[in-house]
DNA sequence: CTTTTGCACTCTCAAGGGGAGAGTGCTAAC
DNA sequence: GTTAGCACTCTCCCCTTGAGAGTGCAAAAG
C-alpha cells in the first residue's frame, strides 16, 4: 500500500516536509520559510522545490500564511493530519513512569489524588492540566447515616459508589431523636443499598403517595429525610485546573484579553466542560485541535484528554489545554499514563 | 484643632489637593498634571501655585512623577494619607445592603456561603475577592461517628465547631463491626464533645499509654480510631478566590508578567495568606497599600481586608485584592458590609 | 516532467527623526 | 504669597527608511 493510498494528492515527501515543518514550528513557535525547512529537512532539495509543495500543502488547507511574506504555519487541518498519521510518539522512560507511580502512591484520600493528578499534568507538561471529577450520575447508595445537629437540623451522610462520602444539611420540621434517626436510617439502608441513588428518591415517593395513610411515624420521618436528603446535589465542583499560569508563557496566548477570555472560560466551566463530556463516550486519549472543539475561546488551543477508569469503570477524564503548537509526541503518551495511573491508584484506595 | 496639628508640614490646602488628586487618578488611571488638578479643585488657583503645592508633596514622598514632564501619582505614602484622614466613605445604599443580604439568605451550606461572599465581593467591587476558610487550629469535637467502609477502611464522620464536618477515611487492622464502631463513638462522644481536637487526641493517647493493660478490647478501638481520626488535616483549601480576571482590566496590571507573578502568588498562597494571618488579628477593615504588604508581588496592589465572625468568634477574614488605585471609598464599605453579613449568615444557619 | 536558478515583489520589523502635546522648574513681576 | 512667562524635557505618535525574510513566477537546466 503506497502513501498515496493514505493520504490522497499527498506523495511521501510532501508528507514529510510537512511532518518536519510541524515539528520545527512546535519547537520554535515561529512560521517556518522554505529555505529553513529545505536544510532542515534534510532531503536535499532547494527552496525553490520546497516552496513549490508547500504551494500545494497551502491549497490542500493544511498550511498557511500569516501574510505574503512570512513562513507558513499548520492549520488545524495540518495539524491533524500530523496528529493522526505523522506523529510518532515518544514513549515515556521507564523512570519517568516510576516517579508518577510513586508520586501518586503518596498521595491519601482520593479528593487529593484527583488534584495531584492535575498538577502534576500541569507541571510536567507546562500546560494547563484538567481532572473532571467522577461523574454523580449513577450514584448508587451504599449506606446512609443521620446525626442530629440542632433543633431541626440533620446531618445527612451519604456513602455513594462505595468510595464517595456527602454531607447534606437537612432542614427539618421538628426535632428527631438519635433512635428516630437510627430507624430511619436502617430502613432506608435495608430498601435502598446498592440501589441508583435517584431511582430510590422516586420509590420512596411513591411509597409516601400510595400508602400515607398506614404510614407510621417512623416511616415518615424516613421518607421526610430520604426526600430532602437525595435531592440533586447542586454540580459544584465539576472539574479542577492546574497551572493556569504556564499558559501564559506562550506568545500566542500572551495577548491579555485572550487570556482574559480563556480564564473566563475555566471559571465558567461550561464550554469545557462540554468537550470533556464528549471525551468521556470515546475511550483513549482524544484530541481537539484549535476550532475542532468548536468553541471560540479554544481557537488557539489544543486539548488533549483521557478517560480515567478505576474496576472497569469509566469515573471521569483527565488532560491538559495549551496553545495547538504543543509538544503532542510527548503530551499525548503522558496524559494517556496519567490516566491509566490515577485509576490504579483509585483501584487502590479503594 | 487646626489641620496642621493632624498632619505637621500640610497645610488645608495642600490636604484638599492632595485628596483630589488621588481621586482623579483613581478615576482616570492617569498621572495628573498641574493644569488639570487645578481646574479639578475648583480652588480658583493657578498651575503655577499648584505645582509648587505638588512640589511640596513631592518632597514630603507623598507623590511622585513617572518621569520629568508627566503628572504626578500618588506613592504608597500618599495613598496610606488619603485612606487615614482625607477618604469620606461612600456609606452603601439601604437597596444595596437589603440585596447583599437576600443573596446571602439564598445560600443553602456553609460552604456555598464563603464561596458567594467570594464572588459577590469580585462582583461588586471588580477586583478579585479572596475569602479565608474557617480556621482549623481550635477545632471542637461536638460528635463523633463511624461507619465500616470495606474489610479495613473506617469512614470517621467529625462534626467540629458545631457546624462543620469533617469525612477521614480511617485504615484499620481488622474488621469492625458496626456495634464496635458504635460503642467506641459513644465512648470518644461522652468523653470529649465540647473539647478541642488536639487536646482530645493527646489526652487519649495519655489514657492508652496509662492502663494499656486493663484495657479492652472496646477502648482499643476506639483508641485506635480516635488517634487516626484526629490527626492534624492536611491544610488544605486555605482560601477562596474569585474574580481573578477582573484585575485583567486594569492597565497597571495587564502587563504579563506581572499578572504571571500574581496568578502563581494566587496558586501558591503563602504571601497572600500571611497577609490574611495579620488580618485575623486586628479588628474591623485593614488596608495594605502596595509596598507595605511587604510581598513583592503584591507591590502595585493594595488588599482591603475585614475579619468575619459568628458568635462573638472570629472564623476568618474575607477581602479583595486590586490595584492600589481602586475606589476604596466604595470597596471599603463593601468590605465591611459582607463580612457582617457573612457572620449573620453564619450565625443562621448554625 | 521535475527541479533549479534568478529576479522582482511584498511584507514585517526595528531604528531613527521630527513635531505635537503635556508638564515641569525657575525667575521675575504683581 | 501668588502668578505669568518661558525655556526645557519628556513621551508619544507618525512617518520614513532600510534590512531581512520569504514568496511567486518564468525561464533554464537536468
Amino acid at each position: 500500500m503506497s502513501a498515496e493510498a493514505m493520504n490522497p494528492d499527498l506523495n511521501e515527501r510532501a508528507q514529510y516536509l510537512l511532518k518536519t515543518l510541524v515539528e520545527r514550528y512546535i519547537r520554535e513557535g515561529q512560521p517556518v520559510g522554505s529555505r529553513a525547512l529545505a536544510r532542515e529537512s534534510g532531503l536535499d532539495l532547494s527552496p525553490a522545490t520546497v516552496r513549490n509543495v508547500m504551494a500545494d500543502l497551502e491549497d490542500l488547507g493544511l498550511l498557511h500564511s500569516p501574510h505574503t511574506s512570512a513562513g507558513r504555519v499548520p492549520t488545524a487541518r495540518g495539524y491533524r493530519l500530523f496528529v493522526d498519521t505523522l506523529l510518532k510518539l515518544e514513549p515515556l522512560q521507564i523512570t519517568q513512569v516510576k516517579d508518577l507511580e510513586q508520586r501518586f502512591s503518596k498521595v491519601q484520600n482520593p479528593a487529593t489524588l484527583l488534584e495531584t493528578a492535575s498538577s502534576l499534568l500541569s507541571s510536567i507538561t507546562h500546560l494547563a492540566g484538567i481532572v473532571m471529577l467522577p461523574r454523580q450520575d449513577h450514584a448508587t447508595l451504599r449506606q446512609v447515616e443521620y446525626l442530629p445537629l440542632s433543633e431541626n437540623q440533620v446531618l445527612a451522610i451519604l456513602v455513594v459508589n462505595d468510595r464517595e462520602v456527602q454531607n447534606r444539611i437537612i432542614r427539618t420540621e421538628r426535632r428527631y431523636t438519635a433512635s428516630e434517626l437510627e430507624r430511619a436510617a436502617n430502613y432506608i439502608n435495608s430498601l435502598c443499598a446498592g440501589k441508583d441513588l435517584y431511582l430510590v428518591r422516586e420509590r420512596l415517593m411513591e411509597e409516601l403517595k400510595s400508602a400515607r395513610e398506614q404510614m407510621n411515624t417512623m416511616m415518615l420521618a424516613a421518607i421526610e429525610m430520604a426526600d430532602k436528603g437525595f435531592d440533586k446535589r447542586p454540580p459544584s465542583d465539576d472539574f479542577l485546573v492546574a497551572g493556569q499560569t504556564n499558559l501564559m508563557e506562550y506568545g500566542e496566548l500572551s495577548d491579555v484579553e485572550k487570556l482574559r477570555q480563556l480564564f473566563d472560560a475555566f471559571n465558567h466551566k461550561r464550554d469545557i466542560l462540554h468537550l470533556l463530556d464528549q471525551s468521556l463516550k470515546a475511550s483513549g486519549v482524544q484530541i481537539f485541535i484549535g476550532e475542532e472543539s468548536g468553541y471560540e475561546v479554544l481557537d488557539d488551543c489544543s486539548v488533549v484528554t483521557s478517560p480515567y477508569e478505576a474496576e472497569g469503570e469509566v469515573l471521569g477524564v483527565l488532560g491538559v489545554i495549551g496553545p495547538t503548537r504543543m509538544a503532542y509526541d510527548r503530551v499525548i503518551p503522558i496524559v494517556d499514563v496519567t490516566a491509566r495511573l490515577l485509576g490504579a491508584a483509585l483501584n487502590k484506595q479503594q
